[in-house]
DNA sequence: GGAATAGTCAACCAAATTGTTGAATATGGG
DNA sequence: CCCATATTCAACAATTTGGTTGACTATTCC
């Protein structure tokens, strides 16, 4: 399944990209949250707020429901998961040292043109 | 260590925002790349596609070796891994039913009000 | 030396991002 | 009804982004 769905990875990275709205997704991690409770660490207007929880929303990163006059958001781990999922194919390049040394060699490889025959 | 550094990752994720340099950083898992290479498979110029690595090399996720006329790209896996371990905080989100259940319930106590004593 | 190759740099442009303010909408409470 | 609260919307400005082209630098090859 490598990179088949390009365009929500962009939003989702997009969104992640931006220390305020990672976090509005901390605080949310901690239960439902108003848009006016997510916008008040920030020294920004509400408005300001309200778009970087749109921008949340966009990349499915997070549900809003309407009740009264408040707007209850959500945490959406769907997307998060895919993030996460897409670092993943890359995580043998940070846990085995047999794979680090792997690299290594392959990169000792690309130096030497001529490898010399493999032994003899 | 809870968002302590947030300047790395705001590069790291903003990298990844983008479907190019996600694809530049899949063909450097396959090994070295010269930027020209890297550059191959997308319909821009040498100098856009230049800009993108150097934004992957901005953010760290890759270092480059000039090698005569070459530049020579490899992947590095730190940033990678930082980005992964962020999202990781939000895993029991999308792993656990019963952190699903849990959060399901949380929702619906603040649906209503008096959640009427524990049991009984 | 001279030409081709690999890549960056600088100037420029269009579009998107991020913030502001002021007005508009909708709900809740005397 | 009137007023405060919660939030969005629209218009605007500054900055960043992502692309182009043309010139420049460095290296390799003959």
């Amino acid at each position: 399944m490598v990179e088949s769905n390009p365009a929500p990875l962009d939003a989702v990275f997009h969104a992640l990209g931006d220390a305020t709205r990672r976090r509005m997704l901390r605080d949310l991690a901690g239960g439902e949250r108003s848009v006016g409770q997510l916008a008040e660490p920030f020294a920004m207007s509400l408005a300001a707020a309200s778009k970087h929880v749109k921008a949340l929303e966009n990349a499915g990163l997070i549900r809003r429901e309407v009740r009264g006059r408040t707007h209850l958001c959500r945490l959406e781990p769907g997307p998060l998961a895919s993030a996460h999922e897409w670092l993943g194919f890359y995580e043998h390049f940070w846990t085995s040292r047999l794979d680090e040394l792997e690299r290594l060699l392959r990169e000792a490889d690309s130096k030497t043109p001529p490898p010399r025959g493999d032994d003899r």
